[in-house]
DNA sequence: CTAATTTAAGACTTTAGAGTCCGTTTATAG
DNA sequence: CTATAAACGGACTCTAAAGTCTTAAATTAG
């Protein structure tokens, strides 16, 4: 994967929170999208520092977004949690690779960055969702959790 | 980067190699890269038994490619380093990403990992070096030891 | 007020990559 | 044959990311 996993949990917990804003607990989006609870809690309030979700304590408590999910883009996210320099240098580590002195692959990784930046910046978590429902709908997705 | 560290030295060692096939040592590509000499040294007698390189032990020893340069590509050192699928999986980490649920940034990523892949297996190692030249003679790369 | 529930914060453990160290083996030079 | 120079191999340490655990603070229900 080329962000960290820490980075996945989070763009995943975001693309299964409610639609309708209403709080919901770490606990359970770690059991439904199966991750470990106590790391994906770390993670989320990252978040919360981040102004991407905002959380109240106590019972009747959880996290939810700070913003509609189509006005928060995966790249926000990922800039969150690794910072803006994350897909920074050369893709072979040459430190000596640049504009004037390009390995061979610099152009071809330049151009990816770019795209993938691009791509970043354009999607939202709202994709994420319609992404996740289609596949809950066709049954592929996480499993339903049994409680009638 | 999109590699490890250790594919990048790897990479960045075989730029440096002299191009006539004589044998050189470990430690001198180390001081001139300026590397870790013995990580650097494991990861030569890594590329040994991937058949990029051949060494004989002992006094005018050393390390050598074991083709001309120009057969040798940089998506076989990858491969040899960080296994055929380092750039396997969905960017963002959905496991349920695929053909038929691509995550928003799956398309883009595809596209990139094609083009990445494509450029991996057409650079050759012959192309790294050239890079290498350009950079010693215009004075940006490596500073010469300084021994007379 | 008290008990229960949940986030917050930070210390702690685990794991894998990065890097070091040491003893062994193989070759060359004298 | 001996000393030296190198690769070889494995065990070791270091570091940062991944993940766990414990305690505190806030909120709700009774």
């Amino acid at each position: 994967m080329l962000f960290t996993t820490a980075t996945g949990y989070a763009l995943r917990a975001l693309a299964a929170m409610p639609e309708d804003g209403s709080y919901c607990l770490a606990k359970d989006l770690a059991s439904r999208l199966e991750l470990p609870g106590p790391y994906l809690a770390k993670i989320l309030q990252g978040l919360v520092q981040a102004d991407i979700l905002e959380s109240v304590r106590g019972p009747k408590g959880g996290f939810r977004l700070t913003r509609p999910a189509h006005r928060i883009t995966v790249g926000e996210v990922v800039i969150a949690l690794e910072g803006p320099n994350s897909m920074e240098g050369c893709i072979m580590g040459f430190p000596s690779c640049g504009g004037d002195h390009p390995c061979p692959l610099h152009d071809a990784w330049g151009a990816v960055k770019a795209q993938v930046a691009t791509s970043m910046t354009e999607a939202t978590i709202r994709d994420l969702q319609l992404m996740d429902l289609r596949n809950v709908k066709e049954g592929k997705g996480r499993p339903s959790d049994g409680r009638p």
